[in-house]
Order: structure tokens, then C-alpha cells, then sequence
DNA sequence: CTCATTCTGTACCATTTCGCAAAGAATCCT
DNA sequence: AGGATTCTTTGCGAAATGGTACAGAATGAG
């Protein structure tokens, strides 16, 4: 599928991986969001130098969403592999709200929080194209759980419709975000966490076969 | 105890009415963000011009601090006052998420969400005072809907921890304010305020008088 | 080797942005 | 009335910002 031959650019060869430099931008949008970035933030977090820059990646709105689309993708695989995982759906979600949480809490002097949530969320109001971003993510997440939560009836309270637990599933992860960039301490996150777990799969079965019992 | 006399400054009154002008400053940011709104889309929405504005709030940080706080009181005074009215929990808390849905989805083109969600969370990661404001609206939130489920144990799940529930109660505040800045269609944010109140207070008893049969 | 091609770096430009100085206008005090 | 005080307005200026022109450097093609 892929072409492992690079097909050999005629003049003088880019000095830096375009990966690389693209999640070094997103870094610097992450920490103070995409106004308060300015392109000079962005060639000294990267290492190029505006006119490089700008000859890679287009303008300062551009390279934003290509950032932007670039988590997009990156965040729907990991929430897809972490549901495809095998095991039980309890400790499943467990494991993957806990990531989410050490993954917010990245940051100096506070935990930056989903890049999407902390940076998007301002423009999009303004901008259409980050909301499409935007829009598309939150459809993604949404579907994403609805379809694990369609295969794992079994492991959820009885009479649980998927789509209305799906939107709640991806609500922990907005409060996540939201308060990760406010400042909450990682027990507090942790604290949120387990809260969308338990009540996600209803009360813990501690000992009586069945949950509902008092 | 106010004041009902006002202490008549000496020189040139003031052509404006500060709490006035302080809203209107609050609608800009709110549309763009504190960052990519600049003194002259303030001054021009305000109606004062920037010498004015500066004497009157100080520097463009100070006044966005003022709207923050300003806002932050507004809307744990709203939502003590919903949480305190008279009546059977679970319709309060339609009405409550019904209005903040409302609220989220004003604006032009695209429902702008809350306006500490919406602009602050991108500050907050830099600017501490903003953060601050943050974290204490967010435990203000907790706060309010932890003491109302204190007072409501027998409306909600049989072991019902007011603490863990009232994040979720928050949590789901958040992501409306989320989604519709990302441009929510009202019967989307409608139906995530249904599941909200649906998950806060258990499924609704259709006619068996347990909830907790099938 | 020479030339075309592509990237890099310096320097520059136009605009925007924040903030302020200073003069003029409206009100109060004596 | 005259001065003190406070707000408004015009206009300025220093700095930052986004973007680009242009010369120089590194590579492939012939």
C-alpha cells in the first residue's frame, strides 16, 4: 500500500521531518491555544524559520489545521484500539479513562488537557473549518462508544440505550479535558474517571450476582 | 445595606454605564476569545473608545479578568437559584439542563457555548488568574449540585455518593458547553441533556413503582 | 561542469496592536 | 465665575505580527 520508494524530489532536500515539525507546532498551539501563538512561537518550537515554515505547511491557519486534523486522526485510533482491546468492559474503560487522564495531565505548569477541547473549542465559533474538525471528532468519539457499548449489552445496566451512553461516555472525556486545563490534581481527574466508569457500567458487583440487589 | 445613595464623584460623569459596557465586553471575547479579540474590537463593541475603556478597567487582561469573574458569579448564582426551586428533582434538573442548553446555543453562527468553557480553558493553561477563576467555578459547580443530592438522596440511585455525582452533574454541564461550540444542533444538545438527567436519576419509572424492576 | 530546482536564512515591509500623552469637555466645589 | 476634578477624544509611537522578496546553499539532471 505504501510507497516505501520516495519518489526522489529533484532540488535541495528539507532539513527537518515534516512529522516531527508538525507536532512541535501542535506543542506550541497546545500550550496558549491558537491566537496567542505567534509564527515566531511557532519557527522557535519547531526550529525552522518562518519563510521554511511557510513553505511547508501554508500560513499560520493552515498549519493550525493540519494540527488539528492530524490529533483528530491520532485521537480516534487510540480510543478505537483502546475499545477493540480484549477483556471485559469494566477494566477496559478503566484503563482507557486513566490514559486519558496521565495524557491531559502532561503539561508545565498544569496539565494542558485534549488539544482539541483546549485550543479548538475557542476558534471554533469563528472559524468554520476548525469546526468542521470539531464536529467530525465529537461524531467520531460518540460512534466510537456507541459501537462498543452495541457488543457489550451484557456488561452494561439493563435497558441501556447505546447511543445515549455513548454521548455520556464522550462527555467524561470533555469534563476530562476541561478540567485537566483548569488545574484539577491528577486524584481529582482520577476521581472523575472512576465516576464515568461506574457510571458507565452501574454500581460495582461486590460479591451479589446481581447489581440491583440493595 | 447598599448604598441607595450614590457618592457623587467630583468631575465629568461617565457617559456609560459600567455594568453595561462590562457585558458587552464579555459578548466580544465570548465570540472570538480573549486573545483574538483585540482593544478595538472592544472599544467598537462596547461603544467607548480605548483611552476610556482602559480608564475605566484597565488593560485588556484585567477587563477580561473582570468578565470572567463577573460571569463565574452569574452563573453559580443562576444554577443555586434553579437548584433551590421548589418540586421533584428530576424535573429541576430538565429545566435546568433544558435552559443551559438554550443559553449554549445563542450566538452567530454557531451557538458559543459558556463563555468560561468557551474562552478561558484556552487561557488557563498560561495565565494562572484565569485558571484560578476556573478551578472555582468548577468547584462551585461540584459544590452546588453535591448539596442538593445531599438533601435529594431518596430521588436518586440507591447508593448514591453526592460527591461522584455531583462531578457527573458538572461534567455534563461541560460537555453541552463542548458540543455546542462546536456547532450542536439543538435536538443533539436536547437529547445529551436527556441522558444527562436520565444517568443523574436513574432510569424513569413507567408506571412500576421500583424503578429497579425490568 | 553547468544548470535547473528546491530549500534556508537574512532582511524587509505593511499592518495591527497595545498603550499612553495631551488637549478639550462636562461636572462639582468654593 | 473660576478652579479642581474626572471623563472623552484625537493622535501618536513603540513593538509585535503575519507575510514575503531575494540572495545563497545543497542537491539532481544532463
Amino acid at each position: 500500500m505504501v510507497q516505501n520508494e520516495p519518489p526522489r524530489r529533484r532540488g535541495r532536500p528539507p532539513a527537518f521531518d515534516r512529522d516531527e515539525v508538525l507536532l512541535k507546532a501542535r506543542d506550541a498551539f497546545w500550550r496558549s491555544g491558537y491566537a496567542a501563538t505567534s509564527l515566531d512561537d511557532l519557527a522557535a518550537a519547531t526550529g525552522l524559520n518562518r519563510p521554511s515554515l511557510y513553505g511547508a505547511f501554508g500560513d499560520k491557519r493552515t498549519l493550525y489545521l493540519a494540527t488539528l486534523e492530524r490529533t483528530r486522526a491520532d485521537m480516534i485510533g487510540a480510543l478505537e484500539r483502546a475499545l477493540a482491546a480484549p477483556g471485559p468492559l469494566r477494566p477496559l474503560l478503566a484503563r482507557l479513562y486513566a490514559a486519558t487522564v496521565q495524557l491531559y495531565l502532561r503539561g508545565d505548569p498544569v496539565g494542558r488537557g485534549c488539544f482539541l477541547v483546549g485550543t479548538a473549542v475557542t476558534e471554533a465559533a469563528v472559524e468554520n473549518e476548525v469546526r468542521a474538525v470539531l464536529t467530525l471528532s465529537f461524531e467520531q468519539l460518540d460512534g466510537a462508544f456507541e459501537a462498543k457499548f452495541r457488543t457489550a449489552t451484557r456488561e452494561l445496566p439493563p435497558g441501556t440505550d447505546p447511543v445515549v451512553h455513548a454521548k455520556l461516555a464522550t462527555g467524561m472525556l470533555h469534563t476530562l479535558a476541561v478540567r485537566a486545563r483548569g488545574g484539577a490534581s491528577e486524584a481529582e481527574l482520577q476521581a472523575v474517571a472512576d465516576a464515568a466508569v461506574g457510571m458507565i457500567c452501574g454500581p460495582e458487583a461486590t460479591g451479589a450476582k446481581n447489581q440491583h440487589d440493595l
